[in-house]
DNA sequence: GCAAAAGTGTTCTTACTACACCCATGG
DNA sequence: CCATGGGTGTAGTAAGAACACTTTTGC
């Protein structure tokens, strides 16, 4: 077989990128989920995605289609996983590249969400969605806690600066079990990857809680002793 | 926009299955590599693959794939993750869904796997190989090293009855470190997941060393109890 | 002055690490 | 009888888990 023939012989198919898109507010774990605009299944919930077009990867895609509906370019992605069953998309055959995406809430363009009917909820709020979308949250939830075990991710989910307690509140809501304050502040604080500002946040106590900065710096030291951040 | 031209209007993609078969034999880590056949990059070395077909998902090509060239079904198979640059393949765009393979080396067809050019190497005999598959094995490497520690998956290696120090040096092979044969044993007896045959293989010594086989019903036991596998 | 969150140490238990000798057997 | 790999136990150390009170300050 020449090499024309070896390509110009295989089938050709959709390929999508649908994108899991975390974000931390008010204490609890929310995703960006929206509703469908296309038949089959319009007005259903479903995640964001689009299609991979010719000039683009598949990661580009997933960073505009994020874009699109955030107005956040540069942040936290990672791909989850290929689902290529034959009949997942119920309109055509779609393999779809699911991503997980984690950004600060605060920062997105929420104007531009909305005009994509796209909406924040908790995860025990969360709809039935089209497809095999509720499958992919899931992989992406499990995804989410191995990966915020070993890699300093957490902090893509806070603003830059945040509170001790603003942290653990979110390793509670990620591994859904509470922590011990104190452990947490002892095992936390011995990896010295934050730098302690000096300023104080005090809109959720009297005393106020001092703020913290993740140090990327730190944190590649930490790696360089060929130690582990673990937590 | 309806929904046939929504579909309609999105450009098609060439999808590709690459898999890297890994294998454990004379206590190597082994890879089941081969000589393309067709151009560009005929006669250089790659990883088995083939491309989607309309009719099957990505895991049945990739299974598909596999059994050409080994002549084995039922084999323990995870995907690795979708490679999705433009230009990954020279000869034309080619979006590759990798899946990485543990099998028994000694049950595979080896007159078939010769007939389409596939060899058995061992990590540090792995040539320079096309396109990004030698990325791809890499990050199978590091993919089979996470999931080998807490995942009883090591088993799919070895032969159905083996000696601990078999079960060893696969470990050994796969973190690259050498284990402390006292701990080992306690550990990895401790969690229960074997059983212990009257057997004893005399292969490699004049003692003889006890057969162990992996039990999936005191694996299934230990989730059970909420303890993980770990090693 | 009191409510509400911030901040702080110690003890106990458990798991990992390091380490060296005897055993059984085929040749 | 000896060379070879199989098999075993203990002491020290490090990390995680459990747990309660004092501090600060705005209202």
């Amino acid at each position: 077989m020449n090499a024309a023939s070896f390509y110009a012989k295989a089938p050709k198919h959709l390929v999508a990128v649908d994108c899991i898109i975390f974000g931390f507010d008010e204490g609890r774990l929310k995703l960006l989920i929206m509703q469908r605009k296309v038949a089959p299944m319009a007005g259903e919930w479903s995640l964001v995605g689009g299609f991979v077009q010719e000039d683009e990867s598949t990661d580009e895609a997933a960073a505009r289609v994020l874009e699109l509906t955030t107005g956040l370019d540069d942040i936290y992605m990672n791909q989850l996983h290929c689902y290529g069953n034959v009949n997942r998309d119920t309109g055509a055959r779609v393999i779809s590249v699911a991503y997980y995406a984690l950004i600060r809430i605060k920062n997105h363009d929420k104007p531009l969400a909305r005009e994509h009917g796209a909406h924040w909820l908790e995860l025990h709020e969360i709809p039935e969605l089209i497809f095999d979308h509720g499958k992919m949250i899931e992989d992406a939830l499990a995804a989410l806690r191995n990966n915020a075990q070993f890699h300093p991710i957490g902090f893509e989910l806070l603003p830059e600066k945040f509170t001790l307690s603003q942290l653990r509140s979110l390793y509670e809501e990620i591994y859904r079990k509470t922590l011990d304050k104190r452990n947490f502040r002892k095992k936390i604080l011995s990896l010295d990857v934050m730098e302690k500002l000096e300023e104080k946040d005090k809109t959720s106590s009297k005393k106020g809680a001092h703020l913290y900065r993740f140090d990327p710096e730190k944190y590649e030291a930490l790696k360089r002793k060929g130690l582990v951040f673990e937590i």
